[in-house]
DNA sequence: ATGCGGACCTGTTAGC
DNA sequence: TGCTAACAGGTCCGCA
């Protein structure tokens, strides 16, 4: 689920139900995340009013008059609003009860992500402060990656996956972006022109903006909270496609381990 | 500075 | 059918 698009969606479904309200109630039941969650998330969160959530790559920032609450959705979470006290689930590591009754809940089987509390500019704090621009906006351009690529010998798909080059570009969107945009993701990411680049940028905003929209689709159901199956599925091009044929010229994808995540690409249209 | 591999966990699926 | 191994949408950390 959560990839940047997720991210955001999770972001859009929550703001409604939590921004401008008041922290009645925090109740952990299990601190072992990827880091223990912390004693201020139950000593300082509760009386605080949450003002403004937003997302940093596929962080998310609760800002608080006290504090920002940071969560990260790790491979496997998800943060839901229940409109009624509903018994806790397995996983159910964390609610936060506010004062329109509403509960965000926080479900991660394995555990990856994370709930931390931080005080002053959150921007600042060591998970965030080395991390690349974001990808959809402005200062995400050609030059940017061509400039910082050179002499850099990875791979060009390890290379965007990088966070402290640009966020929010998971494993199934590299491998999408790549091929949308006919670069290899083998190829070495300092050899790459300033022209391709330009298309790689671009390849990488539509196919995130794309899914961006797609997540739409969940949020209309958020609050209900039913899971969310693989509504962009079947615009994946290569992603979970190995061996079959590519849909532009019929050639068998090649499925390769790349950093020790799988990677699609057609050795035809992707040079 | 860069690049690599290991680590953190559980759940699902492929293969024997 | 049942057991085991491999793999999964992330990313930080330590070491070479």
């Amino acid at each position: 689920m959560p990839e940047l698009p997720e991210v955001e969606t999770t972001r859009c479904g929550v703001a409604p139900y939590a921004e401008g309200y008041r922290v009645e109630k925090v109740v952990v039941r299990d601190r072992r995340l990827r880091w223990p969650v912390p004693m201020e998330l139950d000593t300082q969160l509760p009386g605080s009013t949450i003002g403004e959530i937003q997302r940093r790559g596929k962080y998310l920032l609760f800002a608080t008059d006290t504090g920002t609450l940071i969560v990260h959705l790790g491979m496997s979470g998800s943060l839901r609003v229940l409109t009624e006290a509903q018994q806790p689930a397995r996983h159910d590591h964390v609610d936060i009860v506010l004062s329109n009754n509403c509960l965000l809940r926080y479900n991660d089987p394995r555990r990856f992500g994370c709930m931390l509390w931080t005080l002053g500019d959150p921007s600042e704090h060591s998970l965030l402060s080395h991390l690349g621009p974001e990808p959809l906006l402005e200062d995400f351009t050609a030059n940017y990656l061509h400039q910082r690529s050179r002499g850099r010998k990875a791979s060009i798909k390890t290379f965007i996956m990088d966070s402290q080059v640009v966020v929010g570009v998971g494993n199934i969107y590299a491998n999408e972006a790549l091929y949308r945009a006919g670069i290899s993701p083998l190829r070495a990411a300092g050899r790459i022109s300033l022209q391709r680049y330009e298309l790689l940028v671009a390849a990488i905003k539509s196919v995130l903006g794309s899914a961006i929209k797609q997540g739409g689709t969940t949020l209309r159901d958020f609050v209900g909270g039913d899971g969310q199956p693989g509504y962009f599925k079947q615009q994946l091009a290569v992603y979970d496609r190995g061996g079959q044929p590519c849909r532009s010229c019929g050639r068998e994808l090649r499925e390769v381990r790349l950093g020790q995540r799988s990677t699609v690409y057609c050795t035809v249209c992707q040079r």
